[in-house]
DNA sequence: CCAGTTCAGGAAACCGGTGTCATTACATCG
DNA sequence: CGATGTAATGACACCGGTTTCCTGAACTGG
């Protein structure tokens, strides 16, 4: 079927490989070793930057590596190490935003440096969900993964992963595993940095809008938030706390309770953009203007935020570099300290035109 | 440095190889064979489904390799096929929620096949994008890749794959490749149902607003969407067509420049969502009221849509069932007719409420 | 000057699968 | 009945790397 290529001449030392110009004949470890007159295994240290070997002896191999355009066969390597170059990203989220910011991310880190990144969605709420991802894990042999939320705060999952011996990288917005295996968001910090400013703003009387308890991050969100009104000497009433689901439909809701009563909250914070998306569709419903009658705030800032209209105050998460720093630590050699420098980072208010002072 | 883990008694048949509690010790297809009395090639024949294995040696192979909870190793296999089970998503693309369908609906059709999914973000403005994708290719020695526009519609990057042997598929919004290469959306046909649509509302003069030249979509959108008005008696004057970037800040851009003129069109299409939402903002600051004064469509339906106030109508794209069909096309046998059959999909309106009759 | 070290490098087995070809046992045929 | 064919299987090399262990040569130091 395939075409007889073995390599041709064993005898005559040929000055390229390959043709150049495309077909499948890269250059092999064989192929290298044979050119430059070395064993392959010599080849072999030299990938791996042996120090074992002659200067002059690496710098040749060097160039000649480069100019046969070999690069050593992952699958290969993997075999011979017993693991992959392959990171896995695991999430069940309905956040795309989130999801892409994270990849594309992590890839800004892993460009160049052999590994990739494979995707792997699932659903945290069944039952063989964590054998799903030990599998994935386990037959891929992979380097590393990088879990987000609502997976990332499994303690299942994180144990699984531990027994299996594999690196993880749990994004999260609260401390919960040691910082090598952790990207905090400082969300209860940013969430006080809210009400902070609604406070300051003037509003005594703010309804909040929780999300879905099994996110950890709506816990910091509503906490941060109400521990830093009272610390301002304002507590929140029972009925002005609302628990929506993160999505917009919940927001609306949420947002419909909380404008029905009376007297009404002078503003409103929604621990994501969506729901703050919802809490703009109550207030149109009710012909409430924002933010001259309702100040709003979300959470997030996604591409909605700027849409909506008006511009939704929000919170930015830096989620991007969270990726470069979610792969920089799977990358970086476990023993330095390094490797969880970068594992904090810190969100911050976006002031757009949602919220005024209260009528 | 590793334990010593030679499989113990090569004379005594252990019943189990691993200690079964998770540690590295996965069975091989020499563990298999050892244990089932055959050589490992016969293993082999069974995994890859050669019909020359008696039918009793195939039943005590599989249940064997069941109760061992062996799945062989795609390094190794893929080592010896020369290929890999690697499926490569390769975009430059702002959607995120385009890509994040695209790649759960690939990885619905994946899931259980042993196929994993490695994303590629890319800049295809970039001088060497083709040669960064083809090393991609060729290093991964992917079994095939899906391309997503605007990348899909690069004609370099589909010839240097042609070149290169590797199996791919374009997500694209027109007939670009032979059917086997291609998932089309029929954006034309639906353009021109928004513009049927319009007319039908009584609209006689609509604005309109494009994408960027580079996307092959606006071409189709806005072409269907005037030779739809047009059969209809109804031609655009050419001042009544902004080119806009389908980013939120062109289409406010564009929207304004329209709304600008007096007369005033009476309907606005945007050639996305993202685009439409651009308009809301110019229609807001206008002071216009949507759906009374002015009608807008957009296309896409992106969860923005649904969002902004008056939720939005627009065209659907039935983005997670184009994955799901890509993903299928590449697993499929080229040489079956049915490996493109599923090539074709329509996307259809989504009436809300951002229409009415011109005032 | 020679044993002991350190430095460079090589031979062969191995990782876990596959391809090629040979072998065996039986059925079929002229 | 022997020649031939076919189904089922195995032996062995091979994919492209790595590990383990070994060999020489060049330095030490006594």
């Amino acid at each position: 079927m395939t075409a007889n290529r073995k390599a041709a001449g064993a005898d005559r030392k040929s000055t390229q490989i390959s043709t150049g110009s495309g077909r499948a004949g890269q250059a092999t470890i064989n192929d290298i070793a044979r050119l430059a007159g070395v064993s392959k295994k010599t080849v072999s240290r030299v990938i791996n930057r042996s120090p074992l070997v002659h200067e002059d002896t690496r710098d040749k191999l060097l160039t000649l590596m480069h100019e046969q355009g070999y690069v050593p066969d992952p699958q290969a390597r993997g075999l011979a190490f017993r693991r992959s170059f392959l990171i896995g990203l695991v999430y069940d989220n309905p956040n795309a935003q989130y999801i892409v910011n994270i990849q594309n991310g992590a890839l800004d880190t892993l460009r160049g440096s052999g590994f990739e990144l494979v995707v792997h969605p699932c659903d945290s709420k069944s039952a063989d969900f964590v054998a799903g991802v030990r599998q994935f894990v386990v037959q891929l042999k992979l380097h590393g993964v990088i879990l987000l939320p609502p997976v990332s705060e499994d303690a299942a999952l994180a144990a699984a992963l531990n027994e299996l011996d594999c690196r993880y990288v749990r994004i999260a917005s609260v401390q919960l595993d040691a910082p090598e295996h952790l990207i905090v968001s400082n969300d209860r910090e940013a969430a006080a940095e809210v009400a902070d400013y609604l406070e300051s703003l003037g509003h005594r009387d703010i309804g909040l809008i929780t999300g879905p308890r099994n996110y950890r991050s709506t816990l910091e969100r509503a906490e941060g938030f109400t521990q830093a009104l009272s610390k301002r000497g304002i507590t929140m009433p029972k009925q002005r706390i609302e628990e929506g689901g993160y999505t917009f439909e919940s927001g609306v809701a949420s947002a419909e309770r909380l404008l029905a009563q009376s007297p009404r909250p002078t503003a409103l914070f929604a621990c994501n953009d969506e729901m703050a998306a919802g809490a703009y569709k109550a207030a149109y419903r009710l012909g409430l203007k924002i933010p001259e009658q309702l100040s709003v705030v979300g959470f997030d800032d996604s591409p909605l935020a700027s849409r909506l209209w008006p511009p939704l105050t929000t919170v930015r998460l830096p989620i991007r570099e969270m990726g470069r720093n979610a792969a920089a630590m799977l990358m970086a050699d476990p023993t330095s300290a390094d490797a969880y420098r970068h594992s904090n980072v810190s969100p911050h208010l976006v002031t757009r035109d949602s919220c005024q002072p209260p009528p």
